[in-house]
DNA sequence: GCTATGTCATTC
DNA sequence: AATGACATAGCT
């Protein structure tokens, strides 16, 4: 007898552990590992689904007891085992249910119907045929004969020509294909979202700094490989250098992009070296076109995947190759539970293939330049850029100087004197604007009242000038005239927003043509690709906008970049504050001079003192680098410290502060009880979370750190039984974060 | 005594 | 998550 592990499908913690099912005879066969089955739940036996997990002799549960598998449910794709035992690494590493984990392995679950492309073709002699000819001409089957004639001409031809052009019925298409005469074959065409299919086959010749580093990654027995390669430096020739070595042997290769970054050209690039070996996958692409890449690259039609997080899950059979291209963006990291790093899921599968790891930035996370330094990666420097472009000149700004100077404005005179020489040049502007929490809030100046969003503990933004708009649930009003606490009518929004400074630039140049970029203005479909390429076209003189407009573009007739307010991201409560500021500002200062002319930068900030903006001012990525070190290990936090954030939520603020002091109290007892084991754990709260409150639900954060991941994980598993085990939570959730990107 | 509604425990 | 089991409230 047979029995199968199944996963129920539903995603609560409760129900997260295998069930025990016998397979019924005749299911032997098609029930393996992985198989997606109907089966009876509950006392009702209502009937759900379940992924089979592991398929036994052994009964774990009295038999007598157990019920059966209905069936398999059909158009299902059966999950691979090394999908499955990524799900666990997954689940068991970042904290999720097993289901959550397999529903994250594999993005598109459900089979759809896809494309089929006949063709029909002759299936006799020109002998024969000359001899159906003259029988089909004595019987007069014009429609057969006008079929035969055309075939005799072009040998083979698509279906829908033979029935649309020459009308002739599927009937009478069977009825030659019973005689022999003909054979139609039916292939199964892809949707490929790639409509430009033109490819030029051009080689690629790389630098010497390009080829040595192609042959040290080819000769390294290390699995991860970092380049920091500043911008320019020619990062991608070597990727795909590297992909074309390991298609040689056979083998397949992912490439992860940020999604912002994943425009036609950076796609046309790969497609135009590698051809129809490339796949593609994206947020935009429909269910199915999602499913026929997959589909592809599991049966092997193509080589290479090219997509944002969710791509490192491509059924390869036979990866060798991972490339993680700005592998510093935040958006690798997911931001629902499992909370799974794309970058430690790649090394994880590298490991499993025997593959490599290539991690690509021009400033790279401290997380992967810590370890490459400590010599777990191999480190790779790129420092000359490829075409001989110059570095951009860079000015710091201090506006509080600005201020005593009297010049009110929140441009300061140098960027002022500079905006009015690109617009007499005609060249063009980038004014970007470091936008994180606060900008845009709306308060009064009489009693310092702020408008916050009655269901989240966060202020509301302003929008078009009249509403107030909550980012968190959407939560919308029409702007009060007077103050709602004091009645005064100085209320007024505070900080700088896009909008604020397309006003101010609108006002200041009323010449100059105005592109803004945000939020607001992106949200119609393509939104975001319409403003860039209309701003690449020339459209307009000045480009405004948040983080959006510096990422992965290039814009040769860009040559000055102004950052607005550099500071607005080193006020965020998190570690990684510093970090993300020096990122974007060195992002944003590359966007300058892309073309053949020098370009110029403009920070202004109210700290050019700061470590991070000096840094970014010089481009010198070691100094950052080796401050911020400093101060992570000094202050205990990743990567020198493993982290983990736990998120404690509930509707009822008096039961979340009871269940996160029971928390509390049980990670005490825990620890206590191995002392001897957990002398570097290090537990911080449970404070309320940084907003507090979403959606009127309260949160409240944990966070644990240690030395060891696997401590960490150790702990988790503690908190999760006894979460699972205590009627205490049952309105309360938990979410663990390990190694968190932003504040919680 | 009966149904409508609420709470709880269980799920191979 | 969702359902039957059981409990209780509200009604004829």
């Amino acid at each position: 007898m047979l029995y199968a592990n199944i996963i129920v499908d539903i995603s609560h913690e409760k129900l997260d552990k295998s069930f025990q099912y016998i397979i019924p005879a005749g299911m032997e066969e098609k029930i393996r590992a992985g198989v997606m089955v109907k089966i009876p739940f509950g006392r009702g036996n209502r009937e759900i689904t379940g992924y089979v997990i592991e398929v036994t002799e052994v009964p774990q549960f009295d038999v007598s007891k157990m019920k059966h598998i209905i069936g398999i449910v059909d158009k299902s794709i059966p999950i691979e085992s090394r999908l499955i035992n990524l799900a666990w690494y997954i689940k068991e590493n970042y904290g999720s249910t097993m289901n959550q984990a397999l529903k994250t392995v594999i993005p598109v679950k459900v089979q759809t119907k896809s494309i089929e492309k006949k063709t029909v073709i002759l299936n006799i002699d020109r002998e024969k045929c000359s001899e159906y000819v003259q029988r089909f001409e004595k019987k007069h089957a014009v429609a057969r004969l006008r079929c035969l004639k055309e075939l005799l001409e072009h040998e083979r031809l698509p279906y829908n020509v033979i029935t649309e052009k020459l009308n002739i019925s599927s009937k009478t298409i069977k009825d030659m294909e019973e005689l022999g005469i003909i054979k139609v074959i039916s292939e199964k065409v892809y949707r490929n979202p790639i409509k430009n299919k033109e490819q030029r086959k051009y080689e690629i010749i790389l630098n010497r700094y390009q080829k040595k580093i192609v042959e040290q990654i080819r000769n390294s027995k290390k699995t991860v490989h970092l380049i920091h390669g500043i911008t320019g430096s020619g990062k991608t020739e070597v990727y795909m250098e590297l992909i074309d070595g390991v298609l040689k042997e056979g083998k397949e290769a992912i490439v992860l992009i940020p999604e912002i970054a994943l425009t036609y050209q950076t796609v046309i690039r790969f497609y135009s070296r590698f051809g129809d070996k490339v796949a593609i996958v994206n947020s935009k692409l429909s269910k199915g076109e999602k499913y026929d890449q997959f589909e592809l690259a599991k049966k092997g039609r193509v080589k290479i995947m090219i997509g944002p997080r969710s791509a490192i899950f491509t059924p390869f059979t036979n990866l060798g190759l991972i490339i993680i291209d700005e592998e510093h963006e935040g958006t690798y990291k997911s931001e629902n539970v499992p909370k799974y790093h794309a970058r430690e899921v790649a090394v994880y599968r590298a490991m499993e293939n025997q593959g490599k790891v290539v991690l690509g930035s021009a400033t790279p996370s401290v997380d992967s330049y810590y370890r490459a330094k400590k010599g777990e990666y191999a480190l790779y420097e790129m420092t000359e850029r490829a075409k001989a472009a110059k570095l951009p000149k860079v000015y710091v700004e201090d506006l509080r100087e600005e201020l005593k100077r009297g010049n009110k404005t929140m441009f300061s005179d140098r960027l002022n004197e500079l905006i009015k020489d690109r617009l007499k040049r005609r060249e063009q502007i980038m004014l970007f604007i470091n936008r994180r929490g606060y900008a845009g809030f709306v308060s009064c100046r009489s009693c310092g009242y702020v408008m916050k969003c009655p269901h989240c503990d966060v202020g509301l933004t302003l929008h078009n000038n009249d509403t107030l708009v909550c980012h968190y649930c959407n939560y919308t009003v029409s702007t009060p005239k007077v103050c709602p606490e004091c009645g005064s009518k100085y209320i007024a929004a505070f900080g700088t927003g896009t909008q604020k400074v397309e006003e101010a630039v609108k006002k200041m140049y009323p010449e100059a043509r105005v592109l803004r970029m945000d939020m607001d203005t992106t949200m119609a479909k393509d939104g975001h690709e319409k403003i860039l390429s209309s701003f690449a076209d020339g459209e307009a003189d000045i480009l405004v906008g948040t983080q959006m407009i510096v990422k992965g573009h290039d814009f040769s007739n860009v040559t000055l970049v102004g950052v607005i307010a550099a500071d607005m991201s080193l006020y965020a409560s998190d570690y990684r504050a510093a970090e993300r500021t020096f990122q974007l500002l060195t992002q944003a200062a590359g966007r300058a001079g892309r073309g053949e002319r020098e370009g110029e930068v403009v920070i202004q900030t109210y700290n050019p003192d700061n470590f991070a903006i000096e840094a970014a001012a010089k481009q010198d990525y070691k100094e950052f680098y080796e401050r911020e070190i400093l101060y992570r290990k000094l202050m205990e936090y990743p990567p020198c410290y493993s982290m983990t954030a736990l998120l404690i939520t509930s509707k009822d603020e008096k039961l979340l502060q009871k269940g996160s002091n029971m928390i509390k109290a049980s990670t005490e007892e825990y620890l206590g009880a191995n002392r001897e084991r957990t002398d570097d754990i290090r537990l911080i709260g449970p404070a309320k979370a940084n907003i507090s409150r979403i959606n009127d639900v309260y949160r409240m954060v944990y966070y644990i750190k240690s030395e060891e991941y696997g401590k960490l994980v150790e702990i988790k598993n503690h908190l999760e039984k006894v979460f699972k085990d205590n009627e205490l939570f049952k309105n309360i959730t938990l979410q663990f974060d390990f190694n968190p990107m932003g504040g919680i």
